[in-house]
DNA sequence: TATGAATGAGCATTCATTCAT
DNA sequence: AATGAATGAATGCTCATTCAT
């Protein structure tokens, strides 16, 4: 009889602790032990679950990139309108700010690292795709392009909001957000077909 | 017999160094010795004119803002029209590219750096400042958000083009860049007084 | 319900492996793992069979010393001169290259585990005691000292011949170990009986 | 002014320190920390001296190979006769047994290192061809057969009473060599020009 | 009997920092 | 002012061993 062990859930759990930890002390800091510490495990456990430290970073990164991609295509409950739809997925809130934080932190190692530009190209890629299937632009080509503005405008307000939180409080980051989408949204082209 | 040295300018060669050293190995693996060596000295120097690494690093990141500023400020050249202005400041060549690759890799470490946050600040403060002067608007409150929807707007767009250059090409960057500024300057608020 | 094992032969199998696998990567990368690997079995499973690493080790040595005994015994096939006899012994192909690497190897870990060092002296003593019972000798002790220096000889040569074999191909281990042996093989004192 | 220091002396003292610990507690337990202890630096000075703990064990290697050359060739003090001239370099005494339990305990390493492999080859090479000089063989190819077949016998009894130093006292050691050599320097081509 | 998950000590190595010169 | 040797703590990683199943 065997240990029975869920493989997933394990690396889930110690993918999440490094996601907590780079938010709590920065990604320089993020080491393995205490990784495997917040994750209930020790070091050598880690090395059953992941070839080596990038690829536990990895793995932080992609499930952070998961919650935000689900936060930025479902929206947040209360959301009615469009353009502030997009504005669920912004730094206003814990969790949201945490999930930045990780995100931006990658950003710079992204230059870097075959694997972590993939993963920015595969989530930038998708979510492009999600942004522009709502567009009521038939132009698929032009539809492409207006999603990368709106994806851009979300990006600019979210970086400045998680590098200076106290210049951007949320109501900031909303009406910034909205100040660039609006025009976008109620251009002609995307109105209603 | 003293010895004539520029103190500042040998601190200009050093932080000079660690900035083309981040942009070329990123910042987690730009070390002290390799920084001397580009810079010309050895790492007992640089403890003569930095209290420590993080204070080189304070001083790379300082001179970028200061590159970045500079560009956003006073735009290229040929600019002649205002929203094509902030479009000067994109990563669109080698040189706007470097400083955005450094300027983001520091973003990721200035939420666990008191030092680092505080120079972010002052130029983002700065920036915002200078770019509500430039703005036809009467309400300085009013003014110091628009140029922030400004900023925000930039920094959306650079901040993609430096993760994933191959997704962001040059006149990608200005295509979009430019759909979000048009509608703002464009207003009637901004019209000239 | 128990199953059906044969412990010997499972021991003989992860011995077997370990040799294998120490003449493949060294026996400073021969670890558990592939080890348990290359007998077909888990780590695990090697704690049933063996107290320890060690106790894997020490089996690996007494079946590499078993089969080059054999070969110092017996002789190959077609030896006739007893000169040649020992010849069979050397490192001339695969096989009792891999045994020589192994039985090197080992030489280096003798002299700190004393269960090694008897694993050596035994085979030492019984190789001894069998090339001077071929020995046409009357007398036990200078028989015994004329097996010495006659397995001195096939050590000399093995050795150089494991260490360096791009400079001792075959016909010169041959040839060297023969000019060792001959002069004592045609003495007068080892004449037939 | 800089720090005076002599770096071939301290690489001296660092692989002469590997050396020592080498043949107090293997190969396999010479690790870097009591290395540093012995030679009375720190882990991290040893980085200053050696790219690696590969490059500290090639040195030495390549150490305790002179010391082994240096024997065979000039001989102890008072050895007159040729033939036991190479009894000066068996592992008899703490000193040069030490020296042996290093040679042999790299032999282990030299088929799966090219480094140490060619190590071990330039030394063997230089002593062949000093052994050869030294016969009165006019035939160089012949020579440098004859004085492999001297090192392959010293080897031997080497190999022999490093493994087993209780069955190889230093007469038995001197006794078997003297068997073996004996014929060899005694043959007519062998005998002064 | 057998599994393979988990442990944790030990390893080589890196690197900011210090300091005698 | 400047050197670069030296420190030593910290890191990622390996691996023999243990043990619940």
């Amino acid at each position: 009889m065997v240990k029975i062990v869920d493989h997933d859930e394990r690396r889930r759990a110690i993918a999440g602790a490094a996601i907590a930890l780079i938010a709590d002390v920065g990604i320089e800091h993020a080491t393995l032990r205490p990784i495997a510490e917040k994750a209930g495990v020790t070091t050598g456990a880690i090395a059953h679950y992941f070839k080596d430290k990038d690829a536990v970073l990895e793995a932080a990164l992609q499930m952070v990139g998961a919650r935000l991609f689900a936060l930025s295509t479902n929206g947040a409950e209360g959301s009615k309108g469009r353009p502030l739809k997009y504005v669920d997925i912004l730094p206003t809130n814990d969790v949201s700010r945490m999930a930045w934080k990780v995100w931006l932190a990658f950003c710079g190692h992204a230059s870097y690292s075959v694997r972590l530009r993939e993963i920015y190209k595969r989530f930038y890629t998708d979510i492009e795709t999600a942004v522009a299937a709502e567009l009521k632009i038939t132009d698929r080509a032009r539809a492409r392009d207006v999603a990368a503005t709106i994806i851009a405008a979300v990006d600019g307000v979210g970086l400045c909001a998680t590098v200076l939180p106290d210049m951007w409080p949320p109501e900031r980051q909303v009406a910034r957000l909205t100040e660039l989408l609006k025009p976008i949204f109620s251009s002609a082209e995307t109105s209603p077909k």
